[in-house]
DNA sequence: GATACTAGTATCCCAGAGGATACCACCAAT
DNA sequence: ATTGGTGGTATCCTCTGGGATACTAGTATC
């Protein structure tokens, strides 16, 4: 038996999952261990070399590093700049565009540290 | 070579990775295909049974949906109830400590909303 | 010539995310 | 007694996130 309010909800929803699809794009470009930490780092540092970066963010391999660099440039979060220096360095840096995440990341960060007290509390 | 600056940058990333694992554990919450849909359709269905959710939610098999709503559960954003009818049905709810996620899923909508039409323009 | 720095790539491997499909027990209506 | 509703579990599969390890090419220093 269908109701007339389950219709609704149903069309409701669909206005609704588009709003979730945005949401999804943004936690899709967060994703993974380390864009997080790397934007952290960069946002800290202003500009960084590969290697000083990966000391920086801690054990992440030069792989994962890369990987995930070239995902944040490709999102316009991260520059990449070569330099003309012998030997070449490569210079990292977060964009304008980059700092607009930290609102968003520091909400996170927020709910996040609250949340982390609250389990806390339980366990 | 290792300059005075080095020095102070990585006392102060130690500091900053405590705050990035606080934003770490929020997104390790809402990681996954489907935590951020339940949560949506639990804060606009108020109350729904098991298969209500699975319908609502979209193509989510009752495996998935059982394991997140399990994770939900236990991070107490979600309340299962169940309820002596015939036949036993099951109430999912969200928590009132759920709904503090909202202001997180705003603004994680509205900058994946403008990243998005970020994207369109350059491609 | 050996070592160490720069910026990465290549390869192998494993665990977990998540889909497909089938199935369970219980109950109600036809 | 068959169909269809409830709330799930069990099994099998594949794909990818991510770690370990090794390697390249170029330059500078010891």
């Amino acid at each position: 038996m269908k109701t007339r309010g389950q219709e609704d909800k149903q069309k409701t929803m669909k206005d609704c999952s588009t709003k979730i699809l945005a949401v999804r794009d943004a936690l899709e470009i967060f994703s993974g261990k380390w864009k997080i930490p790397i934007i952290g780092a960069l946002i800290y540092l202003q500009k960084s070399g590969f290697k000083e970066l990966q000391r920086m963010v801690g054990d992440i391999t030069p792989k994962m590093l890369s990987k995930e660099l070239k995902e944040l440039e490709m999102n316009h979060l991260v520059k990449r700049t070569v330099l003309d220096t012998r030997p070449v360095t490569v210079q990292y840096s977060i964009t304008e565009y980059g700092k607009t995440c930290q609102s968003v990341i520091f909400e996170l960060y927020q709910w996040g540290e609250q949340h982390r007290k609250k389990i806390k509390e339980e366990c």
